[in-house]
DNA sequence: CCCCGCCTCCCCCATATTCGGGATTTGACC
DNA sequence: GGTCAAATCCCGAATATGGGGGAGGCGGGG
């Protein structure tokens, strides 16, 4: 049993692709299909019995969709690289694979041989995605951090109570009394137009304010 | 002024390899480097006089670094697509050159030419990464959610607090309590190990509980 | 049947927070 | 020299919060 070998299973509801798709990557030398299946139910045994090293898997499946196929996967084997390969480009719904674990997000719309390209990336520490995704996902980081005209040290006051400490922890922490803090709160959370501290905290960590 | 032609611009402290680059680049039909410099010092007014498509862009850069660069870039002209270019895997720098909007990211030890492909693949609403980055990026998402063994009711209260909601919104959008309310937010602190509200919804956010 | 966890509510009290008024000093800028 | 924003401090009153108890009902598992 050569240690090149790859056990991969399928998630797709179409039955036609996945058989096509079984075939596929079974064309690949050291690509081992140990089971296909329509949907995500039972991922988790099933995980547990066959030690995959990848699995392909579709989102919207009738029965246990692709999310939970993540969870379950990721529960049995964590170190199963899952590649997630759907039509859809949907903000949520790729959030949430990305969320639950998924290694690779391939659009169907590209072409299937891209597939084969996506195991062996992953195999090697990669994280295969088609260019739409790769795009969504850093955007996801590049929110333009909106200040609200914050004074420097409005700012830092701020910082102080989105890790958690008191009024009176802040003053310390400043080396400033705590009337002052309490002043500055005050403007903070009228620019911020919240009218309380956990208000802000969400506020400011949502937004990256600070 | 054939619509093809991509303006470049290159930003790299080490001379020689800036100078290779931009021979490497320049080699590529229709690949025009407007200018290259050793900092991203003026970065800003370069990008608005020179309005280019593309800024290849290194992180540690004396005087003015990649990040204040990027900062610079896409304040001047936001659709400049900014490719970063460094040695580095160093997780902060890589997050916070993400958040200022950078648009690829390319390791150094990878084959110069990776930044031809990357050019075009930016062109085209790609975002190309290496293979290690694509993975930390990935990876950031996945968060095993501790649940801290919160009861459902338990987390549907958080969730209201981190929305901001006082402790008399909850009990009405919960239709209980404000006691009931405040006997919940008691158990959530312990489980948490947190002793207020703001403390609660920061962890509660970072950690991605509930 | 009994126990236990969950949901619900109650009381009390000390303290923290919010929000309404000020006030002073400093340093930058015109 | 005048103006203005920022930083610093103070007072006081009304609420909200945090932490300590306890207690009844309900449903599931042993």
């Amino acid at each position: 049993m050569p240690a090149l070998i790859v056990k991969i299973l399928l998630f797709e509801d179409n039955n036609s692709l996945r058989q096509s798709l079984r075939q596929l990557i079974e064309a690949e030398p050291g690509f081992v299909v140990f089971g296909d299946f329509p949907n995500a139910e039972n991922a988790e045994e099933l995980t547990r019995q066959l030690q995959p090293n990848v699995a392909v898997m579709d989102i919207d499946m009738p029965g246990a969709d692709g999310i939970e196929g993540i969870q379950a996967i990721k529960t049995a084997k964590p170190d199963t690289q899952i590649i997630m390969h759907t039509v859809f480009e949907d903000a949520d719904k790729l959030f949430a694979c990305l969320c639950a674990g998924a290694n690779g997000y391939l659009l169907k719309k590209h072409s299937p041989l891209r597939i084969i390209e996506a195991i062996h990336d992953v195999q090697q520490g990669g994280a295969p995605m088609s260019p739409e995704i790769a795009r969504m996902v850093l955007q996801s980081f590049h929110q333009p951090a909106r200040s609200y005209d914050l004074t420097p040290r409005e700012k830092e006051v701020l910082q102080w109570l989105v890790k958690g400490y008191s009024y009176k922890m802040i003053a310390s922490a400043c080396n400033i009394s705590l009337e002052t803090v309490k002043s500055y709160l005050k403007n903070i959370y009228a620019k911020l137009q919240v009218n309380c501290g956990t208000e802000a905290v969400a506020k400011a960590m949502r937004e990256k304010v600070v």
